[in-house]
DNA sequence: TTTTTTATTAATCATTTGTTTAGTTCATAT
DNA sequence: ATATGAACTAAACAAATGATTAATAAAAAA
């Protein structure tokens, strides 16, 4: 929720109502399984005021995933951009950051990758996509392997890797909870347990 | 495709076109984005033949579902439980056939765990998911642990990042491919890549 | 051949779904 | 107080969609 102040103020008007309930039914059931009705019911709104506000639901989905998108990569650069911090205090930030993040919101992955394989272009709207790789976070780890304290491998790769331990258990989380009989709240106790493993972990991997 | 012999044969009848079509639909659209229409129209039959082959639409994807997890499921597990070969040679195998597998069939993986996500219970019902982690891979992984020569660490983490490392970056090709500038031959190739690096890797992060 | 079962088709039904319309309420400005 | 525009509602529309039906063709059994 957006909107959740004691009193009950203006904020809370029908388009933020509108946009909230859209966000959460996207999330969890994406676009094509949520209805306009479904969105109207939630937000407790009149289906009218959906286009009336957002012209269309392919608008209303728009808007949220711009937003959605941008909130997640404003976030993602800050951690990696920081001059004052070195590569393995930057694999600790990201690691907590990001599982925070994602626990605060797990549908977020699944929903952001296989909305993205519908419509690729959205993406490459965003101004700070391809910003991770020119940033300091890959720098630093380009001047590692010059020092010859790291492997050479396409740092691509490293990307890759940090974001796939941290980022992929969580789009697992159904089958993870199966296999080893977790409660949501066990499996967060895991994905914690993890924010001081990976970065541990990438050392490794990249070191010599 | 599935049947694409020569010779027009029998096999080749209205049942198997159907599944072929649909399945190709649901993992490219997902199942709410596919129209039975669309299914009639790109597999060249009736609209009604769908009904009277699998009686619904929602019957006909969890026919599909189910095949599609088990020829997964049972893949993964046949690496896993030969008995001859060590771990570091079931980790170069998994990484080499989940690359190969998915490289095949690139939208599996969001497919699959996209559509379990609404849907937990169909892998309870797969006889062979629990036993990833009872598979002899995890058993010699546990029994480094005691000789000293792995870190003490829960072997869900370990089968987690295997699994990450091999399966997240497809997932992200859509994003992979626009930042770095690649085709999808591109991509393959540096999937191709990860198959030597990945077993050098997990070495590496659960040595001591 | 005749009969019976199976496979296929075009047309139709009943809902669902995104969107619009015409009318109403409400607040604000004149 | 009145006028004006924004916010809201109930109803309806048109297209899409999952499913069924009744009739026909093809294949198999008698």
């Amino acid at each position: 929720m957006c909107s959740n102040n004691i009193v009950d103020n203006n904020y809370s008007n029908t388009e933020i109502k509108i946009k909230d309930a859209a966000k959460s039914l996207f999330l969890k059931k994406g676009y094509s399984a949520t209805t306009t009705r479904d969105i109207a019911r939630e937000s407790d709104i009149n289906l009218a005021m959906l286009n009336y506000y957002f012209r269309s639901k392919r608008r209303l989905f728009e808007i949220i995933m711009f937003e959605t998108l941008y909130e997640f990569l404003s976030k993602m650069v800050e951690v990696y951009n920081d001059e004052k911090t070195s590569l393995e205090q930057k694999l600790k930030l990201c690691s907590e950051k990001y599982i925070d993040m994602i626990i605060a919101e797990p549908l977020l992955p699944t929903f952001v990758l296989n909305e993205l394989k519908n419509n690729p272009t959205s993406f490459l709207k965003m101004p700070t996509t391809k910003m991770i790789m020119k940033s300091n976070f890959v720098a630093q780890y380009q001047e590692g392997i010059k020092k010859g304290i790291y492997r050479k491998v396409d740092p691509i790769h490293f990307v890759t890797n940090v974001l796939s331990v941290i980022v992929f258990p969580f789009m697992c989380s159904p089958i993870i909870m199966k296999i080893e009989n977790l409660s949501k709240k066990d499996f967060n106790i895991m994905m914690t347990e993890r924010k001081k493993l990976i970065p541990a972990w990438i050392i490794q991997m990249i070191k010599k």
